[in-house]
RNA sequence: GGGCCGGUAGCUCAGUUGGUUAGAGCACACCCUUGAUAAGGGUGGGGUCGAAAGUUCGAGUCUUUCUCGGCCCA
């Protein structure tokens, strides 16, 4: 063997990436050869794995949460489908909802048109278009990503089965008699005209009028009080007309004092906590009082006030009630309660037999239920409420607070508590808390801190809200009697109208003749139809029904749902009740919950502060195998940082690992071989093999255990590590001289071939579910064993390959090792030697090491030319590196006296 | 404002039930190589474990307070 005929590496696998330019080439491929087709096709009757896609909504582009959301689930499925199950992927959408309405009714507002004008009907397509467009480009954006999925049979929440069965699954609520009407304060936007649900509200600064009112006491237990005047401190004072009672806390201790100053004030006995004199007179501008008396809260108990409109005809009693909620943090001690205004007042009142009313309509006027208010705008009350209280001199001072206060989402408008018929899913008359609770349980959660927060939700929420006055969703299938004001409770008719549905969509409802839905056995004339619409959270809350259950391809409860952690309160939440309350179980297996995307100093990411970050941007300048490395490479149980200088670090490993199968390919000149493991003759190979071998089998046991775990940045550290500690700065260094210079039919070069195959499919398949583009690629160019990577197995590694025996020898040879090399390097600093093959080391052992290895090994270990091994007296490993005499062959570069062993001859 | 979660080298992450001098890879520095070459190898520097106090013979690990950040709620 001469010069020219040396063995180097050759390879048509470039050292450059170029990903942004090569993936879409693959995602052709993928197109080409019908992946997802083929990937159903080769797992046909196998266990299915069923991740079930929690469905983002059909809005605007994608961000980096979108992105690490889509990435990991492809990755868990993947990861399952090499695992050998049926790994089905169905992408969903969610589509109805105020966002989208917003959107169209912006349109309107460009172009001059009045919304009120246009059927609901016209209406609703234009919503239903506008979700269609979005959910053509999110598709593009999650192909683009690498994802595989059945993206010609996705699922949405508009389609008209979906919409059918979110009409079945209500049925089975109002049969059942969870389902009521009830009456209550919710958050209402008297812009948009609706109710809001908690996501939709914003707290934002906003500066509103304050008072201080007195309510006079009609009569008490406490002789003292009668005839005083307790105070209030309120933020909404146009919440006066609907006062229904006051509350205090039990706890607290409260003073009665005389205003001495002059003015209209002077002797008026007035009553508040003692925490809370300071800051109440101060805002009062008393300067001049007697203290009367000082009291507990408890004493309150059965004094009953007079309303400060009294006098004006407001002539009912307003209780005093007992309440935890009091504090002493603002105000009085002494909170006013208007039932039909705020939550807190309308559960205390309710428990004290004051029932809430509608004082307020959908447009923000005072309905008649209010005298002298009737038709005037809440928002345009308070001045005339402090003007009247003024004029019954009831009011001690006003003033104004900027204060974090509820705002719409989308209009910004500030939002009020507004009494108004809802229909709600009770939490408890038929047990569903419990049943949460139980199937809480009864799943598994990564991280598993995730199953507290959710348990914790359930545990304190209240019923849930499930009816939206707005036209862009199901409609609620409700028909009530005119006369006896029941509901209609039919299962037929549920039926019936979800038939429909199915075959017309459910924007008939607004259309067609209610007796359309009555079929024959109710007169339409008899019954009001509701227009109300069904809260989205319901509809996606519903996916499990009309996707899990009715698909073929898929099972029903799903194997896992994965999504932010912020879906604790959305997603996870409202399957996890609508499941209990229509099956009695969760709709899941298992939850995975992520943190979210922050910079790169752990900020969340704004427009203000510039710090957001486009996946396209990423995409295109380091294309998506980057993204998902950092994807993987991430702690998703925590929040996940990302900056440019991040994904340059990532760009970095993948270069390390990209090389590394460049290595192996060009070694390998592209032709790659599969081993049959089971079939290797184990003891016949070198023992660098062996620990190789074994290396890998280790790896591999390590890899099974993260992901089922679903571990992946330990997973990915493993492999990493892997390519840069166990290969490339040992086994490929070691290996360059039989690879490249031992005749091809060395039995050492020939078994070194046999690692590098093995290596090499072993990587590529670790790999894949990461990697999703850059394995492709490596897997097009050198096997034709299917059609794509992700269509292959992961290895199993034959027990034969564990030698525990052979690891520890050599881990003490590492040892050795590492002592040389530092033998070396202090030489190499000495400008003594460059390469480590102009090295010939002396290496002292101690009696137990002598066995172990012999010096042609140690010198193959070290990339020396030669090594001497010499019993030492000390207990230590000694090394002494000296100069290597003789001449160099020019073919293995070996430094000798005598003729090279291998390329002597020529 | 309240609840929950988190803060370990420049970066991504390990650190078992509290127990030697806190680890890995990348990045960085220096050297070598020029037969993985816009590659590869060797050696090395780098951390008051967010801060303070406490419990303990001993705290990155336990407790409290504070601080910064995130999510949820008000």
């Amino acid at each position: 063997m001469n010069k020219s005929q040396i063995n180097l590496p050759k390879t048509a696998f470039s050292m450059k990436a170029n990903l942004p330019s090569r993936e879409p080439e693959i995602l052709k491929l993928w197109n080409n050869i019908n992946l997802y087709h083929e990937l159903r096709k080769s797992r046909k009757g196998d266990e299915k794995f069923i991740l079930h896609d929690g469905p983002p909504y059909a809005n605007g582009n994608i961000h980096m949460g979108t992105a690490l959301n889509k990435i990991l689930k492809d990755i868990i499925v993947k990861f399952h489908q090499m695992d050998g199950k049926d790994s089905v992927y169905v992408p969903g959408w969610d589509c109805h909802g105020l966002p989208i309405e917003w959107k169209i009714e912006e349109q309107y507002k460009k172009n001059k048109k009045n919304k009120n004008e246009v059927p609901v009907v016209e209406f609703r397509k234009e919503c239903r278009a506008f979700a269609e467009k979005w959910i053509e480009v999110h598709k593009e954006q999650f192909k683009r990503l690498g994802v595989l999925g059945d993206w010609e049979n996705y699922y949405s929440t508009m389609s008209y089965d979906a919409e059918a069965q979110i009409v079945r699954e209500l049925g089975k609520f109002l049969k059942e008699g969870s389902l009521y009407r009830g009456f209550k304060p919710v958050l209402w936007s008297t812009v948009e005209k609706t109710a809001l649900a908690d996501a939709e509200v914003e707290y934002q600064d906003h500066k509103s009028d304050t008072i201080y009112a007195l309510f006079q006491v009609k009569s008490s237990n406490l002789r003292e009080l009668k005839g005083s005047n307790i105070i209030i401190w309120t933020t909404t004072p146009w919440t006066i007309p609907a006062n229904r009672a006051l509350a205090y806390n039990e706890h607290l201790d409260y003073l009665l004092i005389k205003i001495k100053d002059e003015g209209d004030y002077k002797n008026t006995e007035i009553v508040f906590a003692e925490a809370l004199l300071e800051s109440a007179i101060k805002d009062c501008g008393i300067k001049n009082f007697e203290k009367l008396k000082k009291f507990k809260g408890k004493d309150f108990k059965d004094t009953i006030c007079t309303h400060p409109f009294h006098k004006l005809g407001y002539d009912y009693d307003i209780p005093m009630l007992e309440a935890s909620f009091v504090t002493t943090e603002q105000g009085t001690g002494i909170v006013h309660c208007a039932p039909s205004h705020g939550p807190d007042d309308f559960n205390l009142c309710l428990n004290n037999g004051i029932k809430a009313i509608e004082t307020v309509d959908g447009d923000g006027k005072y309905t008649k239920n209010v005298s002298l208010f009737e038709g005037i705008h809440i928002f345009k009350a308070n001045p005339i409420v402090i003007e009247k209280l003024k004029d019954q001199k009831k009011l001690l001072s006003s003033g104004e607070l900027v204060h974090s206060y509820p705002h719409s989402w989308r209009s910004k408008a500030p939002l009020v508590h507004r009494a108004t018929p809802q229909w709600f899913i009770s939490m408890d008359s038929h047990e569903l808390r419990k049943k949460a609770l139980k199937a809480i349980d009864e799943t598994n959660f990564y991280p598993n801190k995730g199953k507290e927060r959710l348990k914790s939700m359930i545990e304190t929420r209240p019923d849930w809200c499930v009816s939206r006055q707005r036209v862009w969703g199901v409609p609620l299938p409700i028909f009530v009697n005119k006369k006896t004001n029941e509901i209609l409770v039919d299962e037929e008719i549920f039926e019936n109208i979800a038939s429909i549905y199915e075959k017309e969509g459910s924007d008939c409802w607004f259309s067609d003749d209610p007796q359309k839905f009555l079929g024959k056995k109710y007169k339409s004339g008899d019954y009001k139809k509701l227009s109300d619409i069904v809260e989205v959270w319901f509809d996606s809350g519903s996916t499990h029904s009309f996707v899990l259950e009715k698909r073929k391809d898929l099972k029903w409860p799903a194997s896992m749902y994965l999504e932010g952690s912020d879906q604790h309160r959305g997603w996870f939440h409202s399957s996890l009740l609508e499941s209990c309350g229509t099956r009695g179980r969760a709709p899941f297996e298992a939850i995975l919950s992520h943190g979210f995307v922050v910079d790169g100093k752990g900020l969340k990411m704004s427009k203000s502060l510039g710090n957001v970050i486009a996946p396209e941007d990423i995409l295109k300048k380091y294309g998506a195998d980057i993204l998902r490395i950092w994807v993987a490479s991430s702690n998703y149980a925590e929040d996940l940082r990302i900056d440019y200088s991040i994904l340059d670090q990532h760009s970095e490993s993948y270069r390390k690992i990209r090389n590394t199968f460049r290595y192996l390919l060009g070694n390998l000149n592209d032709i790659f071989r599969e081993i049959d493991l089971e079939k290797i003759d184990v003891k016949n190979l070198p023992e660098l093999e062996q620990f190789m071998l074994h290396k890998i089998y280790n790896l591999d046991l390590n890899f099974n255990k993260y992901f089922k775990n679903y571990d992946f940045h330990n997973l990915y550290k493993e492999l990493l590590n892997f390519c840069t500690v166990d290969l490339s700065a040992f086994y490929f260094d070691i290996r360059k001289d039989a690879l490249y210079c031992d005749t091809k039919d060395s039995p050492r070069r020939k078994s070194t071939l046999i690692l590098l195959n093995i290596i090499l499919n072993s990587l590529m398949k670790w790999f894949a579910p990461i990697l999703s583009f850059t394995t492709e690629e490596i897997y097009q160019l050198v096997s034709k064993k299917t059609k794509s990577i992700h269509l292959e197995k992961f290895l199993t590694f034959p027990k034969n390959f564990e030698n525990l025996k052979l690891y520890d020898k050599w881990l003490r040879l590492l040892q050795i090792r590492d002592i040389c090399n530092l033998s070396i390097e202090e030489k190499r600093a000495a400008k003594e030697i460059g390469s480590s093959l102009e090295a010939s080391l002396i290496v002292k052992l101690k009696e137990s090491d002598l066995n172990l290895i012999n010096e042609a090994d140690l010198s193959e270990l070290c990339i020396t030319s030669s090594v001497e091994i010499e019993k030492n007296s000390f207990d230590d490993i000694q090394v002494i590196a000296n100069k290597a005499q003789g001449d160099k062959c020019p073919v293995c570069w070996k430094i000798s006296k005598k003729p090279c062993e291998r390329h002597g001859q020529d």
